[in-house]
RNA sequence: GUGAGUUUAGCUCAGUUGGUUAGAGCGCCAGAUUGUGGUUCUGGAGGUCGUGGGUUCGAGACCCACACCUCACCCCA
C-alpha cells in the first residue's frame, strides 16, 4: 500500500485510471464540501475520500525505498523483489487484476552494462524455462528524437500510442489516428520514412541515423541501443533481439531504454517489460540516481507453460512410497521405517488413517505414488515388508533396507 | 473506462412453442472383491435452476433490475 500521491502520475493517464484506490477510514466524508459532493464529479470528491493506494508496480515503491535508506544503501543498488501488484482492470485473459510481478533493478548507475545484464538475466530464466521469446528494444530518447524531427515534440504520447498499433492496424489506420489525433498533415508526411524502416537492427539504426540527424537527443539514443547491442553480442547473448521503434510503453517514468519480452508460440501479451528510468528517485526527493530494471509477470509466465505444456510431468509425483495404514499397532510400527526411509531422502507417507485397502490404493494411484509397502501382522513379525511396484504390479518381500535401495534405484 | 456473452449436480454441458417428479457424461460414494490400485459390471447420493421482483392457472424457459464470471477493445505483466 502506498500513497496516492506516490502513485498517481508515474504511469501515464491510463495508469491513473487503472490504480486501486482506498477509502479513507473512519467518517471519510466530513472533509468534503457539500458543495463538491453535490457537485458529483468523482475526481474532486476523490482527493477528500481518499489518500491511499494499492501499489500497481514495484519500480515506484522501489524508488521511495532506495530513498529513505539512501544512507544505508551502498550504490550500485542491485535486488530482485517478488510481490504482488493490484490493477483496477476488467480482468480477461491473461490480465489478471492482482498479479506477482518479479522485479530486477540496478539503481546509481548509469552504464549500459546494467540493461545488457538484464537482458542476459531474461535469457537465461526463459531459457531455463524453456520457452521461446523474442526480445523487443526501443528507446525513449529515440521517440523524443523522432516527435522533435516532425515538430510535434509535445505530442510525444498520441505519436506512440498511435504508431504502437502499426501491426495491428497498418499504416493507412495509423496514419488517420495520428491525423484524428491533431498532427498537422506536414508531420505526418515526415513520420513515413520511419514508419516504413525495415531491414534487421544495424539497418534500421543507420536509416534512423540520417533520418535524425538533427535531433541531439534522437542520436543519443541511437548511440545507446548500438552501445546495448554491442554489449550484447560481446556477452554472447543468443537471443532474438529486435529494435521495434513502436514499442512505446505508457509508463511515463521511462527515459532510456525500453525493454519488453513476448512468447513467440502463444497469444499471450507481454510477458516481461521494463526499462531505465533517471529520475524516479528524484520525485522523492534524490535527484541524479538513475536506474534500469524489468519486471517478469509470474502468471503470464505460468499460463504459457501451461499453454505449452512446459511443466515437466514430475512436479506433480511428490511422494515416492505410500505407507499402507493397517491399524494402531501396525502404524506405529510404520512411523519408525517412515522416519529411516525420509533419512534416506525419499519422501514418504503413511495413510493417516485405517481406511479399505482400496481406498488407500486409489489414494496412491490417484497421486502417481510410484511405491506402496504393506505392513501387517506377518511383515512385522518377519521383519520382510512387502513393496509393491505399482506401475508393473509386482510385489517384493524386502528387509527395509532394501526397500529403501529398490526405491533409490529407479528413482536415479 | 467502452462493448458483447454467460450463469442449471463437484466438473463439462443438454433442457423443444411456458405444462406433472429438471436430465446426460465425467467425477464422487458403496458393492461385486472382508490384505491389493488402474479396466469392467451393479447400485446410490448429490440441484434454493446466480439473486430479487414481475407476467401467468402454471416459469429453468418470457419481461425488468442487480450480482457474478468470461471474452474483446483500451492498456499492460
Amino acid at each position: 500500500m502506498e500513497n496516492l500521491s506516490t502513485l498517481m502520475g508515474k504511469y501515464g493517464e491510463e495508469g491513473d485510471k487503472l490504480l486501486f484506490k482506498i477509502l479513507n477510514s473512519g467518517d471519510y466524508l466530513k472533509d468534503v464540501n457539500k458543495e463538491t459532493l453535490m457537485a458529483a464529479d468523482s475526481n474532486k470528491v476523490q482527493s477528500f475520500i481518499s489518500e491511499k493506494g494499492l501499489r500497481y508496480d514495484l519500480t515506484v515503491p522501489f524508488a521511495r525505498f532506495v530513498v529513505q535508506h539512501r544512507n544505508e544503501i551502498a550504490f550500485p543498488f542491485k535486488r530482485y523483489q517478488i510481490q504482488p501488484v493490484w490493477r483496477a482492470d476488467r480482468p480477461q485473459k491473461g490480465r489478471y487484476r492482482e498479479f506477482y510481478q518479479c522485479d530486477v533493478d540496478v539503481i546509481g548507475s548509469d552504464s549500459l552494462m546494467n540493461e545488457t545484464e538484464l537482458l542476459k538475466i531474461i535469457e537465461d530464466i526463459y531459457t531455463r524455462l524453456g520457452i521461446n521469446v523474442l526480445i523487443k528494444l526501443n528507446n525513449r530518447k529515440i521517440l523524443a528524437g523522432i516527435a522533435e524531427i516532425i515538430g510535434e515534440s509535445d505530442r510525444l504520447v498520441d505519436i506512440t500510442v498511435a504508431i504502437d498499433k502499426l501491426d495491428k492496424i497498418g499504416l493507412e489506420s495509423v496514419n488517420q489516428e495520428l491525423e484524428e489525433r491533431g498532427l498537422t498533415r506536414e508531420a505526418i508526411a515526415k513520420l513515413q520514412p520511419i514508419l516504413h524502416l525495415g531491414g534487421d537492427n544495424r539497418q534500421k539504426l543507420l536509416s534512423l541515423k540520417e533520418i535524425l540527424a538533427a535531433s541531439q537527443v534522437g542520436l543519443k539514443g541511437i548511440d545507446e541501443i548500438e552501445t546495448v547491442l554491442n554489449l550484447a553480442e560481446a556477452s554472447g547473448l543468443n537471443i532474438k533481439l529486435e529494435l521495434d521503434l513502436t514499442l512505446a510503453r505508457g509508463l511515463n517514468y521511462y527515459t532510456g531504454a525500453i525493454i519488453e519480452v513476448k512468447s513467440i508460440d502463444t497469444q499471450m501479451g507481454s510477458i516481461c517489460g521494463g526499462g531505465r528510468y533517471d529520475d524516479l528517485t528524484g520525485i522523492f526527493g534524490l535527484p541524479g540516481v538513475s536506474g534500469v530494471g524489468v519486471s517478469f509477470g509470474a502468471e503470464r509466465i505460468y499460463d504459457v507453460l501451461t499453454e505449452l505444456n512446459l511443466f515437466p510431468a514430475d512436479t506433480l509425483t511428490g511422494t515416492q512410497v505410500l505407507l499402507v495404514n493397517f491399524g494402531e499397532k501396525e502404524s506405529l510400527y510404520c512411523l519408525k521405517l517412515i522416519h529411516e526411509i525420509r533419512k534416506a531422502g525419499i519422501s514418504a507417507e503413511l495413510y493417516p488413517e485405517m481406511a479399505k485397502m482400496k481406498k488407500q490404493m486409489s489414494y496412491a494411484d490417484d497421486k502417481q505414488i510410484p511405491y506402496v509397502i504393506l505392513v501387517g501382522e506377518d511383515e512385522m513379525q518377519t521383519g520382510l515388508l512387502t513393496l509393491k511396484k505399482m506401475q508393473s504390479g509386482e510385489q517384493f518381500k524386502l528387509a527395509i533396507e532394501d526397500c529403501i535401495k529398490k526405491i533409490k534405484e529407479i528413482k536415479e
